[in-house]
RNA sequence: GGUGGCGUAGUUCAGUUGGUUAGAAUGCCGGCCUGUCACGCCGGAGGUCGCGAGUUCGAGUCUCGUCGUCACCGCCA
């Protein structure tokens, strides 16, 4: 036995045990006649003492010991002469009686401490000595807790938990498939899954009835701080439930998640439609934790020769509670904000409602006093606030006002991370028209219904048929999402019609789907959770690496395996692979 | 594919208008120190200023290219 007590668990009630541990060296300070050894292990710090007392080759050995040596350490647990409050364990300390190393260390690159001096290239290239760090290891004891309340939960409501392939068969719709070479195939190829979607519909046609699945899935596209090429899902289906019955279940989820992990309570998930979320927020996942909503005011600023507005599509609006004594330098910064390339946007027009009630506008030229009332009116402005305005297309400008909306949010501190704000977005459209292959793309995915009443407008008007299809969304963050789906072969052939695939290439690509609904498939609904988005929302992070245990990079590479790589010609022969790298221009 | 930030000691960063020998903190090494817990004090070592070209009498500093990294846009059903 290496030890008899972790480094986190002995207290004063220890005192006088003949007691063993190991652990890593934190630190050691070193007074000459004395010496204090910080021993670190996952569960805490326990000090050690050498002093006058302790044998005389101990005090020679420490000249040996350096920082992250892994040690064996043996002793009498004391109390203290003078304690340490800020730790668990700061009360007593052991007496060395023997001392060993297990393994050395060389002096690592970073502290290992939680404000550690290591950038994040290097923290990354080292990741397992990031992860002895509390602050990083703290994330993935909370990931495992999630988890398993996760499992908790869906096996108290019958769930089924299956595990389906990772190596299957590239599908056209989507994102782009990792794909895997068949030896024993030639020229043939698996795709790894963007998700177990078309199995788990399978198992609701095989009656599992319920199934769950904790499930990696891949998609070959560019990253992002929440995006990973490799990222995880909680994968549920149901039998024989409607829209309603899978919210309610998954918010119930979600909410004993709160419970659990955070002790948090949250309300109840109100239902946004997705066209309300755009007119009001600018965005397919609102951030609710502040108001500022996005007010159209098109009808109220035309005819007065302003040719911007005069001639814009849309006019949007939102009020900034308090802002009105903002500088012209601040008032420059934003203008300057929405005109970077990622927004685009022509500009900025302000409204300032002066304390003493009068306003001062950037278009006073056009607009008079009894007008800008007007305007403070409908945006709800009183005196004291900003209004901001912005014109164009509309599509754009709402996505734009949306963004400038939540940068206001950021910086009136109106984004705290403390507080949760769940709701469920509804009734999605069914298809979005793609430019560039100009042609109709589902917009959840091929297999989604339409809502019953939308089924008519599929041959007349595809773009404004909504489909049963939903998200969770927290604080601006898309959580997750699903959809009730089709479970009538017809239905399903109609829909690969719409999204442009001839019989024969929809029976290719999808034909076992469809084959398997000839057999009696039941009305079925599921949903996924994006499980390190949600993990990272409950750590407060912005970034779902640090809730990764060992992420990629920008560029989809590990840089401390250093993958991916080349292979060797032998292996490339066997899989009857010949590389044509192109030449970089 | 695009836009922007960053790249200087082991590490995190500073480095003025282009000008002599590139600094600080921390870490590391050595010395002193019996109650520290971010110990303290003294001393020391440590640099291909990412790489390559260019401008210039002179480049860490300016220009172009390139590589790496981060954020975002496109993309991600």
């Amino acid at each position: 036995m290496y030890r008899t007590h972790t480094c986190g668990e002995l207290r004063i009630a220890d005192i006088n045990k003949e007691i063993t541990l190991a652990g890593w060296i934190q630190r050691i300070r070193d007074f000459g006649g004395m010496s204090f050894i910080d021993l670190r292990d996952r569960y805490g710090i326990t000090q050690l003492v050498v002093d006058e007392n302790t044998d005389k080759t101990i005090v020679e050995q420490l000249e040996e010991l350096g920082r992250e040596f892994v040690i064996q350490a043996k002793g009498l647990v004391r109390e203290r002469s003078s304690k340490n409050t800020k730790i668990p364990t700061g009360e007593i300390e052991i007496a060395l009686t023997e001392i060993k190393v297990l393994s050395p260390s060389e002096v690592p690159p970073f502290t290992i401490q939680d404000d550690t001096d290591g950038g994040d290239d290097l923290r990354m290239k080292y990741r397992y000595l990031d992860l002895r760090r509390n602050v990083v290891r703290k994330n993935l004891v909370l990931r495992s807790k999630m988890a398993h309340a996760v499992r908790t939960y869906l096996n108290a409501q019958d769930f089924i938990e299956t595990e389906t392939p990772v190596l299957i068969k590239s599908t056209p719709e989507g994102a782009r498939d990792f794909v895997v070479p068949s030896r024993m195939n030639p020229g043939e190829f698996y795709a790894l899954p963007q998700s177990p979607q078309t199995f788990k519909q399978l198992l609701m046609v095989a009656g599992f009835d319920r199934y769950y699945q904790i499930v990696k899935c891949f998609r070959d596209e560019d990253l992002r701080a929440d995006r990973q090429p490799e990222f995880t899902q909680i994968d549920c289906e149901m039998s024989f439930v409607d829209q309603k019955d899978v919210l309610n279940m998954f918010e119930g989820l979600t909410k004993y998640m709160f419970k659990e992990t955070l002790n948090v309570d949250v309300d109840d998930f109100p239902w946004m439609p997705y066209s309300e979320a755009i007119e009001k927020y600018g965005s397919d996942k609102p951030d609710t934790r502040f108001e500022m909503l996005i007010n159209n005011i098109t009808d109220l600023v035309k005819g007065n020769n302003f040719v911007v507005f005069d001639s814009a599509e849309y006019v949007g609006a939102i009020c900034a509670k308090g802002c009105a004594d903002y500088s012209r330098k601040q008032l420059d910064g934003l203008t300057k904000w929405v005109q970077r390339p990622q927004i685009g946007a022509k500009g900025l027009v302000y409204v300032k409602c002066n304390k003493d009630g009068s306003f001062k506008s950037s278009v006073d030229k056009f607009y008079s006093q009894d007008d800008l009332k007007v305007w403070a009116e409908k945006v709800d402005a009183k005196a004291g606030d900003l209004i901001l305005v912005m014109s164009g297309e509309k599509d754009h400008i709402q996505g734009a006002i949306g963004e400038l909306r939540l940068e206001m949010g950021n910086q009136l501190g109106l984004r705290d991370k403390n507080i949760f704000k769940p709701l469920w977005v509804v009734d999605f459209p069914l298809l979005e028209w793609d430019e560039e292959s100009q042609r109709f793309h589902a917009m959840h995915h091929p297999f989604t219904s339409p809502k019953v009443e939308d089924i008519k407008l599929m041959d007349t008007e595809p773009g404004k048929v909504r489909a049963n299809a939903y998200d969770l969304v927290i604080n601006g963050v898309e959580i997750g999402g699903g959809s009730v789906r089709i479970f009538d072969s017809e239905l399903q052939a109609k829909m690969f019609k719409l999204l442009g695939f001839t019989k024969e290439e929809a029976q290719a690509q999808f034909g076992f789907l469809m084959n398997a609904f000839k057999y009696g498939a039941p009305p079925h609904a599921g949903i996924a959770f994006g499980f390190d988005r949600l993990v990272s929302l409950f750590a407060g992070l912005d970034t779902i690496r640090d809730v990764i245990a060992f992420p990629k990079n920008n560029a989809g590479r590990d840089i401390m395996i250093d993958s991916p790589s080349v292979i060797a010609e032998a292996q490339l022969e066997e899989l009857n692979l010949k590389l044509d790298l192109k030449e970089k221009e």
